[in-house]
Formats: structure tokens, C-alpha cells, sequence
DNA sequence: ACGGTGCATGGAA
DNA sequence: GTTCCATGCACCG
């Protein structure tokens, strides 16, 4: 089966409408559409090819279940594919997950959840069936009376008409071409009426469609677009095998944009089977994925609160995850111990890693290993020694290894030549990683926020997703790594993290994943007995002493603040070194550390990655930030585990790894 | 009279 | 209050 389903956000033409302003992050790996032409003529036909319903997540290929597919946004880059991946495991079963696309959380233009596509085992067997094509479900529509009835008019959701249908201008519309699944192709009409100051879109000539696909009302028709025939395809499906959850919101994974008008050529055909392409069977798989999370979620609400995070939120993280794995290093003093797991060595830490300033490695004339620095002032870049470990606001007062260059207005050590000499010499080492990378970059930050999710309720006996048998990267690894969970020197060719090392996926891993979080339960629970300890003795002193109030406020401060009942640990949070990724929390826990929100973990990773990666150019190098952003490496300094890593927001600290 | 087309209406979201 | 859309219905050939 190599059927490619992608979300709709990736297929989308009509994200043109939205400004360059709402792209999210400049990591994310975007590649333009086809456009429709902006005429109308009716003379033009465009033809939309009806795609095969789309198969659950079950097994049982005639059971329709809870697969929901969320429209594709709206809000997406115009003109732009955003690769945001679902998975599909190796056995072929569907997953789907929630690919909402950063944006359009405001409301306009989303479209109802009634008319979010669901996919079927079935369907997606049906339209995977067809050798390589990428899959867009686009939307459905419960067939009324009046859709059913011998008019032979189909009245579209106006959204989904102006978002996957070709935008006309003239009631009388255009010529539609549309495949079913069998793939005979219908031409319809599709226009529109003026009502009510608006329109109501109709596609005209359905009735033998319909009746070849033995639809009645209430079934349902799908719309979906394969690509890259830019096909639409309209596929059918009774009623009885409709998701009992059609058109309820809470099952909802998310919202799915439209494209931009400009996109229009994708649609030069458009498929009838009830559903259109643009879904990757990845992406269908994954969301998938996420209802079932949601699902989960009802049951295990406190343990999933961190994995609830808002889709909208969750690809803030997409987006700047993958840079957050770049800026961690472990702290000099750190040492790891190191397991191997199925030939691939894991270097464990104790201590949480910090986010620190990116730099770019160099050995210089003498063979020493150096790296180069940009002062966050002057954006001048300085020479410091290789295991100089870098706070992620960094300028030239820190050069404490050059006292000479410790000022900026100090000359700059590099030429602009000389710089660009260094990072196209990077380039060339990793260019070919770097394609790789481009092509996947917010699949990996995805995935390797699966990953870490998944690891995290490993507990719960969930499975790794199917994603990760795909996966290059993960969020525990640096920039270059292919593990899971390893850390790999910052020139990236260490030889025991192999490009095609998928240990990550292995049952060993997930056993001492496992272990690990049994571990850090077990500490969690013997740490919050210890703390109810102590807060009964500060209670009880407070009650006693002469400053009640303030005690008890003070208590109440470190309480609310969710930081830590440790007093070591609340110094850590007054660390210069904010900025600390905690991503070992526990979910269960977060009623007791509110920094550990999604939406503050949002901040920590913005303000982190804008710190070091935002693109904007540098006014003494005239470099962009965006390419040195790719090009940094972390210092090589040890790195982050999943078991050991540190969430540091507004000041507070939590640190649960697996052995503390 | 009948069927097709375009618009209006009103309930639902 | 607004928008959407399912349906009714008038008009026309």
C-alpha cells in the first residue's frame, strides 16, 4: 500500500488568502501547490475526482469507526503545503490525527465538524488501493432529501465549496469533472446561488452519480482529492455504516482550512466517492490517533492533560520543538550513563538539560576544536572553546575566553567571507541531511513530540504509534540524530547513531522507557508523601509563629506557583538559564506545577527559538538568522534524554526524571 | 400539466 | 443577531 494520505492543510489551494505573517515558523518544511486558474470560464472544466472511502482504525474493514479527519485549514500558508505527517504503521492500520495546521483557531472560515471527513477502514483501503497517490479527504455532506431527490442538486457547504471547489465568479459556475471510486468520471455543474447576500453553491447533475452509487438520503458523500493527479473524488457511504459520532463537535480532532484560491489547478479534477483527497494515509492515521487520545482523554483526564495540549497549540510545539532539540545540551559537570540498546548506545543523564545558545563548530588552524558564537547584542560572532557551555542569551560580556573581545563594540574576529565560508562548508558536510530534514522537518518535530508523548503513557500500555516507524528524528535527540533518545556529538557522524537506526521503536526501548516512568512514578509519589511532610511541618510552625499571614501566604504563593517544594529546586528556578525543557512531566502531576502548561511550555519554546532562530538578518554579518539557525549545531556537550529533561517557565522549575 | 430553474423563506446552527 | 442551508415555490419553457 503506497498510498500517501496528507492533511488537508497540505493540499489545500486556497491558504493564498493568508497572510505571510500567520506562517508559523520558518521550520516548516512548506512546498507549493498547483493553483486553479482564476478564471471561471465555462469553458474550463475542472474536474474533481471522487476518492474511496477511507478505512478506521480498526480491523474490521466494514465497521465504520470514530475516524475523523479534520477539514483542512483554512488558515494555512497561502499557496504552501504544510507538512504536517500522520503516521501509518507498518501493518497498514489506518490512524488518523489531528493535522490542524497553526492558525485559524478564530473561527473564520472553519468548517462545521459535520462536514469533516470521516474515513473508514474500508474507504481507505479502497483509496490506498490506488498505488501511489496522496489522499486529501476534503469534506462530506449528509445527503438531504433535496440532495437526493430527482432535482439532482447537491447543495455544498458553502465553506467547503469556496475552500476545495474552484472559486466562480458567475452564478452559472463551472463544469465539474469528479471520479468516483471505480473511477468513472461525472461532470457535473457546480454554481451557485445569490442568497441572502451571500451564495448557496449547488452541483448540479448528481442524481446519476448518486444512483450509481445506490445513495440515499442520509448517507453521506465524501469528497476527497488525490494528488498528485490533483483528481477530486467523491465517494459514498450509507447511512448505516455513518460514524455514530457525525456531526459532534466533541469528537472533533480539530479544524481544517481551506487553501487559497490560487491553488486551483489541484482541483483540475476532483473525484466523487464521498471523499476527497489531500489526506496523506499518514496524516488519516494519525488523526485518527488523536481521537483516540480524546477518547483516552475522558477517562485519564488528569494523566492526559499535557497531551491534551489544543491542536492549535500542538503545532506551535511542531514548530519549534525540532529547534528546541538543537539548543539542549547537558551541563558540563553532567555525566551520562550510557545503555545499549539494540546496538545503539543511549547516554542517560542525570540532570536535565538546559537550553543553551546554538553555535557553530569549527576546529581552527591549530586542530582545536572551537566554536562560534553571535553576541545577542551586537550580533557579532566570537571565538570560545569547544566545551564552552552557552547560556541561550549570550553576548560579549560572557567571553570570558577572549577579555579582548569582550565588548562589543570590539571588532568582529570573522569576516562576513569568512562566516559564510564556515556555514557553507557546514552546508556542504550536511546538505544532504539537511534536504532530508526540509523534507520532514515538521514531521519530526511531530513525531518527536509523539514520541515523547507516547513514551510518556507508556504506562498505560499504549503502544507506540505507527508514526514512529517512520520516524528520522525524535524530540529527545540533537539536531542530527535518527534516535529516540540519544545524544550525538554536534559534528552529527557519530557512527553508533546510524541514519536508519530505528531502536527507537524497539520493544527494549520501550521496556526501559517503561521502567524508567515506573521509576519516576514511584519517586513522584515518594516525593509528594515527603512534601505533604513537610508542608505539615511549615504549616504547623507557620500557625505558630508570629507571622502567620505572611507565612501562610508565602505558602500558599509557592503552592499556587506551582513550584517546587524543594528548596533546592526552587533555587533552580531563579536560574540564569531560563528557558529549561522539562519533557519527562507527568501529566498526573500538573494540577501541582502549573508551570508545566502546554500554552507556558508554548512560551518557554518561543521564546527560546526566537531567542536563537529567528530569522531576521544579523547586522554585522549580514547573514540570516534562519540559515545559521539551520546550520548551528548544539556545543556537543552531553544532550537531552526523555527521562532527564527540565521545564523551566516563568521562573519555575519541576524536575521529575526517572531518578529524582 | 409538467419538469427544470432560480430565488425566497424559515428553521437551525 | 447573523449566517447557513434545506426546502418550498414561483416562473418559464
Amino acid at each position: 500500500m503506497n498510498t500517501i494520505f496528507v492533511s488537508e492543510s497540505d493540499a489545500c489551494p486556497f491558504l493564498a488568502e493568508l497572510s505571510k505573517e500567520e506562517q508559523p515558523n520558518p521550520s516548516v518544511n512548506v512546498s507549493h501547490l498547483p493553483s486553479f486558474p482564476k478564471n471561471d470560464s465555462p469553458t474550463s472544466e475542472l474536474s474533481l475526482i471522487a476518492a474511496p472511502p477511507f478505512r478506521n482504525e480498526t480491523n474490521d474493514s466494514d465497521q465504520v469507526s470514530a475516524t475523523l479527519l479534520q477539514p483542512p485549514s483554512l488558515s494555512t500558508l497561502a499557496g504552501e503545503q504544510v507538512k504536517i505527517h500522520n503516521g501509518i504503521d507498518s501493518s497498514g492500520e489506518a490512524r488518523v490525527r489531528n493535522g490542524k495546521s497553526r492558525g485559524d483557531g478564530r473561527g473564520r472560515n472553519q468548517l462545521l465538524p459535520r462536514y469533516w471527513p470521516r474515513i473508514t477502514d474500508k474507504e481507505l483501503q479502497q483509496i490506498s488501493s490506488d498505488s501511489n497517490s496522496i489522499i486529501t479527504p476534503l469534506f462530506e455532506k449528509m445527503l438531504s432529501a433535496s440532495d437526493a431527490g430527482r432535482v439532482g442538486r447537491l447543495v455544498l457547504p458553502k465553506k467547503c465549496a469556496e475552500a476545495y471547489f474552484p472559486p466562480i465568479s458567475q452564478p452559472e459556475g463551472l463544469p465539474l469533472k469528479v471520479h468516483d471510486l471505480k473511477g468513472k468520471e461525472w461532470l457535473f455543474q457546480f454554481r451557485f446561488w445569490p442568497n441572502n447576500n451571500s451564495r448557496m453553491y449547488v452541483l448540479e447533475g448528481i442524481t446519476p452519480c448518486i444512483q450509481s452509487m445506490q445513495l440515499q438520503a442520509g448517507d453521506v458523500v465524501t469528497f476527497s482529492r488525490l494528488e498528485p493527479e490533483g483528481k477530486l473524488v467523491m465517494g459514498g457511504r450509507k447511512a448505516s455504516t455513518v460514524p455514530s459520532d457525525q456531526g459532534n463537535e466533541a469528537t472533533a480532532t480539530g479544524d481544517r482550512t481551506p487553501g487559497d484560491d490560487s491553488d486551483k489547478n489541484k482541483f483540475g479534477e476532483v473525484a466523487i466517492n464521498g471523499h476527497i483527497k489531500g489526506c496523506t494515509k499518514k496524516e488519516i492515521l494519525e488523526n485518527k490517533s488523536v481521537v483516540r487520545s480524546k477518547r483516552k482523554n475522558s477517562v485519564f483526564s488528569l494523566r492526559s492533560k499535557h497531551l491534551r495540549i489544543d491542536s492549535e497549540e500542538m503545532m506551535e510545539l511542531k514548530l519549534t520543538c525540532n529547534q528546541a532539540q538543537g539548543l539542549m545540551r547537558s551541563l558540563p559537570e553532567n555525566i551520562p550513563s550510557v545503555f545499549v540498546v539494540e546496538g545503539c548506545e543511549i547516554e542517560e543523564f542525570e540532570d536535565a538539560p538546559i537550553i543553551g545558545r546554538p553555535t557553530i563548530p569549527e576546529i581552527d588552524r591549530f586542530g582545536e576544536k572551537i566554536q562560534w558564537v553571535e553576541c545577542e547584542d551586537c550580533f557579532k560572532w566570537r571565538k570560545v572553546p569547544a566545551n564552552a557551555l552557552l547560556p541561550s542569551r549570550w553576548t560579549c560580556s560572557g567571553n570570558v575566553w577572549g577579555l579582548e573581545r569582550s565588548l562589543c563594540s570590539t571588532a568582529q574576529q570573522l569576516t562576513t567571507e569568512q562566516l559564510e565560508d564556515i556555514l557553507s562548508t557546514t552546508t556542504e558536510v550536511s546538505k544532504e541531511k539537511k534536504i532530508t530534514e526540509q523534507n520532514s522537518d515538521l514531521v519530526v518535530a511531530q513525531e518527536g513530540l509523539d514520541a515523547l508523548a507516547n513514551l510518556a503513557i507508556q504506562g498505560d500500555g499504549v503502544d507506540l504509534p505507527a508514526s514512529s516507524q517512520t520516524r528520522t528524528k525524535h524530540a529527545g535527540c540533537k539536531l542530527d540524530c535518527t534516535c529516540t533518545v540519544c545524544i550525538q556529538p554536534s559534528d552529527g557522524n557519530d557512527p553508533k547513531h546510524k541514519q536508519t537506526c530505528d531502536f527507537a521503536d524497539s520493544e527494549s526501548l520501550k521496556h526501559h522507557f517503561r521502567t524508567l516512568m515506573e521509576r519516576c512514578e514511584k519517586k513522584q509519589l515518594a516525593k509528594e508523601a515527603e512534601s505533604a511532610c513537610q508542608k505539615l511541618h511549615v504549616d504547623t510552625d507557620t500557625y505558630l509563629s508570629s507571622d502567620t499571614g505572611k507565612n501562610c501566604l508565602n505558602q500558599e504563593e509557592a503552592s499556587q506557583g506551582g513550584c517546587l517544594d524543594d528548596p533546592n529546586e526552587r533555587k533552580s528556578s531563579v536560574s540564569p538559564l531560563k528557558g529549561q525543557i522539562d519533557l519527562n512531566i507527568q501529566p498526573e502531576r500538573e494540577d501541582l506545577s502549573p508551570c508545566s502548561d502546554s500554552g507556558a511550555m508554548k512560551r518557554l519554546l518561543e521564546d527560546a527559538t526566537q531567542n536563537n532562530f529567528m530569522p531576521h538578518r544579523s547586522s554585522s554579518s549580514g547573514i540570516s538568522r534562519d540559515l545559521l539557525g539551520k546550520q548551528m549545531q548544539p556545543d556537543g556537550i552531553g544532550g537531552a534524554s526523555l527521562s532527564n529533561c527540565i521545564i523551566v517557565v516563568d521562573g519555575c522549575y519541576q524536575k521529575t526524571n526517572a531518578d529524582h
